[in-house]
Order: structure tokens, then C-alpha cells, then sequence
DNA sequence: GCCAACGTTGGC
DNA sequence: GCCAACGTTGGC
């Protein structure tokens, strides 16, 4: 079982959208490295940290699930997409994403400024310079130590 | 809105 | 295969 960081814009898909969806197709990456996560590592079962970037108190704020094998990403055949790829063809899959299922929003956001203050997630992989990566393996000591972490917070 | 860091593109 | 130019990310 492997544990995972998603970041997502609170605007664009944050994890209201995810509660009320309740199940998502994670399309939209077009980073090797993140699709290589989904396609090649993620397992179904594993957890998911949903983080909030690019907003105005970036931080983690729920947990999700992995419920599906890696599948082709849609949207990168749809021409009325922001995520189509014209060099994508069925034969010629660029785009995987997995799908993600709703578990749990935070009583209270583990923000990330607490999570840099945190000497057992110093190793993450989001503080490291320059990490811009969507998708990030966390380990599972990293996961038990941010959960600890936001149900201390909240209670 | 700024800017550092990184990824991608495309000419050569 | 190099590398400059450009686009994007994301914290601040």
C-alpha cells in the first residue's frame, strides 16, 4: 500500500468538489512524472493527501482514496478540452489518471506552514526547492505523522 | 503581481 | 543532442 500527496487548485477542483462528486476521474495531469505515479505506482486502496495550492492558505485538507486500475485520461481527446492533446491518439495513449474516491475533509486545514514545522515531514517531497509535481509519494511514517498531526489540530 | 524553478518546444 | 526561449507552477 503506498500513500500519496494530489495537489489541486481550491478554484479549478478542490475537495468540495470532490464531496460532492464523490468519485473523480484525476485527469488533467500532463506531467511525466506525475502520470508515471498514476500509471505505474499507484495501487487501488492507496490513501491520498488532498492539498491546496495556489490559494490563499496552501495546505492539506482531506484524505481520498484510489479505487481504480490506471485508465486513459479522457480529456486528452476531447478537442473542446483545456487538456486535449492533439498528439494523442487511442492507439497512442499519452494520458492515464486513475479514479479517486471522496474519504474525509480535515475539521481543520494542516496548513503548510505547520507542515514545515513539523521535523518529521521534513523530508517531504512538496518542501523540497522547487517541487512542482502534482502527484508525490509520501511515506507511510510522513502519512501517520500528518494525520496525527490534523486530528491533534482539530480536537 | 512578482519571481524562482522547472518542463517543454523547436531550431540548429 | 544542445540550448535558448517560452510557458507554467505556486508560494509569497
Amino acid at each position: 500500500m503506498n500513500y500519496w500527496l494530489f495537489k489541486s487548485e481550491p478554484t479549478t477542483y478542490g475537495i468540495d468538489h470532490l464531496k460532492k462528486d464523490g468519485v473523480t476521474a484525476w485527469s488533467g495531469v500532463r506531467n511525466y512524472q506525475a502520470r508515471n505515479f498514476m500509471r505505474d505506482d499507484a495501487k487501488i486502496g492507496d490513501l491520498v493527501l488532498y492539498y491546496h495550492s495556489n490559494t490563499k492558505i496552501p495546505g492539506i485538507v482531506g484524505l481520498a482514496k484510489v479505487i481504480s486500475e490506471p485508465k486513459p485520461d479522457l480529456t486528452q481527446f476531447d478537442p473542446t478540452s483545456d487538456y486535449f492533446d492533439p498528439m494523442a491518439t487511442k492507439a497512442n495513449l499519452r494520458w492515464q489518471c486513475v479514479d479517486l474516491e471522496y474519504v474525509e475533509t480535515f475539521k481543520k486545514i494542516y496548513s503548510l506552514e505547520e507542515i514545515k514545522e513539523n521535523n518529521k515531514l521534513k523530508n517531504l517531497r512538496i518542501l523540497q526547492k522547487g517541487n512542482r509535481l502534482s502527484i508525490t509519494p509520501v511515506s507511510k511514517d510522513e502519512f501517520c505523522a500528518i494525520i496525527k498531526a490534523s486530528r491533534e489540530a482539530s480536537s
